[in-house]
DNA sequence: TTGCTCCTCACGTCACGTGAGGTGGC
DNA sequence: TTGCTCCTCACGTCACGTGAGGTGGC
């Protein structure tokens, strides 16, 4: 019979992971003096703590192997619980490989731009969203800026403020030199049958922004000539981490420029669709 | 200005996140209604929260991040800290490959054997010990025995039992056949210069168990002729686990047999000094 | 008598999730 | 008026570690 202190000792275990193993219905001493409350334990309990100990190894919560203990379970049963844990470590084992992936990017931003990087990347993942826009291609920045302060306009006016979300454009890529391949208008928070017609005879048509599982998301404030910063980052950011874009870049408008109120500088979130490299 | 449920949509974090933040004092909303306590958060605060958001990712604990965030630290600094985030994730990331062999080990014993294994292997580490022993070649289980029981006998009167801690035998190996090399000998729990001498006129000497930083451990119990499948299973767990046997077997009785009461099966942990396969 | 070991609470951990119970704005 | 969103507590999580304050046996 030893006292808890060298029961602990000889099990390298605390003696309050025994007093608490006991609470649980995990191990109890083989004898508890009724006057004084010491634990007696005996060296035959010491293989049943080492099943708990094993089995706590193996990532059985303790709840768990309370239930193991006391069922006497099918081998099968107990085979098909360790093929689950292995994939649960094994899922675990491939998000630490991300994460490490990142931390190393982000050091090798310091040492290459000797500071810390400006813009952080955040994952998101997007269902379906109804999207009442309008497709063009545009010569340059300067009309693809025209365009999207029209569909702006023209649909901030005849969308419904309980419908209208967010102003989107989507960049398809393909076309190479000034020519921009544009899909611009409003995120919906429902469908709807409302039109949105343009002064040159065109108008808006209820088209869907599809899901992404995967995005890597990026917010951009200040002028539009620094936004080249912005997509820099992202890009990097994309081939750092193991990952291939996977879709148009979508450039959702938080808060629209407002000039008025001296608000020159939209607040943009640049989404791109991703997915990991094979 | 958004509201708290519009913000935390558009950022994919929950309520909660955004309020337990404003209590860490991590991101508060720009404006709380002093009547409705309603809190407002606006378009810029977006790259605040997604700051914050990388920075967890990156493995900072939120108390850090505040830290991080008001002090503005070096480049080189931060530098020095990710080194140190990625060198944790890496040795966690041994630990889980670790861990994973042990499953795999796990569910292999029940597909080859049918059955989960009775033994539990545990881990344990120990410091240097004082050893009143004695080495000796014995020829056969037999000349073993008696030589543990003579030195069981002597030993337990000679030495006083607050210094006498456990028999431990130690088998060494580089003898084949039927001969066993052992060294047989009680640890003690202080140095002493108690003499045991034995009836054939040897006597036992202060010797030291050395310390081992890493074991496997497994209990055994029942008769002396069983004991080999307890030592075949504490093989096949170094094996599998990726180790190798690292100095000399220690068998440490827990539990004497005490034949008197009726106990002939004394409780033995069998230990093996390992270290990791390169 | 003095250490030593043991006892029983009970709080703290870390980053929120999840109600309970109640109130303000369209 | 009815939903909807928001508010503030406050408990629960998981496996113990760490005192606080007190008692029994050599």
């Amino acid at each position: 019979m030893f006292r808890i202190g060298e029961f602990a000792q000889i099990a390298q275990v605390s003696c309050r992971l025994l007093r608490y193993y006991e609470e649980l219905g995990l191990l109890s001493p083989a004898h508890t003096d009724t006057v004084s409350g010491y634990r007696f334990y005996t060296a035959r309990q010491l293989p049943e703590l080492n099943r708990i100990l094993a089995l706590k190894e193996l990532g059985f919560p303790l709840a768990e192997i309370r239930s193991l203990l006391a069922s006497a379970i099918e081998p099968q049963e107990l085979r098909a619980m360790l093929l689950r844990m292995k994939a649960q470590r094994e899922e675990s084992l491939r998000q630490h490989l991300d994460s490490i992936r990142n931390i190393e990017s982000r050091i090798r931003q310091i040492e290459e731009h000797g500071t810390f990087e400006n813009y952080d990347v955040v994952l998101k993942s997007t269902g379906p969203q109804p999207f009442m826009s309008i497709r063009s291609l545009c010569d340059g920045m300067a009309a693809a800026l025209r365009l999207v302060e029209t569909v702006r306009i023209h649909g901030g006016s005849s969308l419904r403020a309980g419908i209208r979300d967010k102003l989107v454009v989507l960049a398809y890529p393909g076309f190479d030199g000034d020519l921009l391949d544009l899909e611009v208008g409003f995120s919906l928070t429902r469908r709807t049958n409302n039109v949105v017609r343009l002064p040159d005879g065109t108008s808006l048509s209820l088209n869907e922004l599809p899901a992404a599982e995967a995005m890597t998301t990026l917010v951009r404030t200040g002028p539009v000539h620094e936004s080249h910063l912005a997509f820099g980052a992202v890009a990097l950011w994309i081939e750092m981490n193991g990952y291939l874009i996977d879709g148009p870049c979508r450039e959702v408008f938080l808060e629209l420029p407002e000039p008025r109120v001296g608000n020159a500088e939209p607040v943009v979130e640049i989404q791109y669709p991703i997915r990991k490299v094979a």
